[in-house]
DNA sequence: ACAAAACTTGCCCAGCAGGCAAGTTTGCCG
DNA sequence: CGGCAAACTTGCCTGCTGGGCAAGTTTTGT
């Protein structure tokens, strides 16, 4: 594969990293309301109508994290053994990710927090992981035997997804809990029969 | 009961049900961008201001009934005796909810499809059902015993309310096969261990 | 009958998405 | 290296949107 993905897609990818952060951090001491796209768009050095070219509004920005991982989720589950069963498959991605993400970036949780109980905030954390959802069907559809293999995939794929958005809510409302637990926990009450 | 829930509520329920009929009809043929809030009041009869004091946006009118069922859901299982098997309690409501719905309103499905595709949509969807999720969690765990019951209880409506929703997305992309059983066979893919 | 509470409406405003066109940066190939 | 094409940024602009406010209307309880 390619080391240097070209100058232009690291400076995509640098400014929308960029808006990310300052919508974020806007969010958290302004609240989300309170703050403006304009007011998101200066604070990472870019006009307001760019912002516009990254994302569709600022919750899509404020949840580019979520997004990302998701992707990354994505590649380790393709990374497993084709062979494997497919609830296995995901648990393992799942915890391996919880670990990353919980490693590189131990303030995550806390962000968080700090966002926790805005209404129209979880609506779009369910959209977001709801976008990865037929990609991950697509994926788990080849690992799939016996009949009605695109139906057991989706319900797989959503169901697995939903798993972990539940754990990563429940994980910010109770903060004293590891997060690798309650991931645990969560998949373990999830295992389909 | 009260047989009237007072002449105040029931015009608030027509206008509702109104402006979620105008909003449905107009975004089949307009398309939901092509269509704009006040032309949903003025199809209802109603001002653009009061659009807004019963909907926050029109995605959240079109999706009226969906809230409507998914209320109607949580009666169905409220409903069921306490000593039975959580998962056994929801398939059941489930499938007397897919056949109300489906004999209650024939075309239903038929509208659904119409609308299918269009990309803001899906997430509205998925808010909309998001939206009971705490609420049958919290029936739940009275069902439940064991550890962790606040976490298990959340997990398990929330599989239960994603598998509903993929059951009826796949639906509408598969017209040729009768709801109920895309219902069963999605519960059952679903049904934990 | 009448007062309080709830609802509707018009008016208003700041914010927003996204089309368009001119200017700038990057990629590519001879 | 030169230079063209494609991609990206920006400013400008427009129509739509959500929601605050206050005046007018309808429903309710007594």
């Amino acid at each position: 594969m390619d080391e240097t993905p070209g100058l232009r897609e690291r400076k995509k990818a640098a400014t929308r990293a960029a808006l990310h952060e300052a919508a974020l951090r806007l969010a958290i001491d302004q609240g989300v309301d309170g703050m403006t796209v304009e007011a998101i768009a200066d604070a990472a050095n870019v006009s307001r109508r760019t912002f516009s070219n990254y994302f569709s509004g600022k919750e899509e920005a404020i949840f580019h994290g979520d997004t990302v991982r998701l992707r990354r989720m994505l590649e380790l589950v393709r990374a497993q053994p084709a062979d494997e069963q497919p609830w296995t498959v995901l648990t393992r991605a799942a915890l391996q990710l919880a670990e990353e993400t919980y490693l590189g970036n131990e303030e995550w949780l806390s962000r968080r927090r700090l966002l926790r109980g805005h209404p129209s905030l979880a609506a779009h954390q369910v959209a977001a992981f709801a976008v990865v959802e037929r990609e991950l069907a697509a994926e788990l559809a080849h690992r799939l035997g016996g009949d009605d293999v695109a139906l057991r995939a989706r319900v797989l794929a959503a169901i697995f997804l939903t798993t972990m958005r539940v754990a990563v809510q429940d994980s910010t409302e109770h903060p004293e809990r590891p997060l690798l637990d309650v991931v645990g926990a969560a998949l373990a009450a999830a295992a389909p029969a």
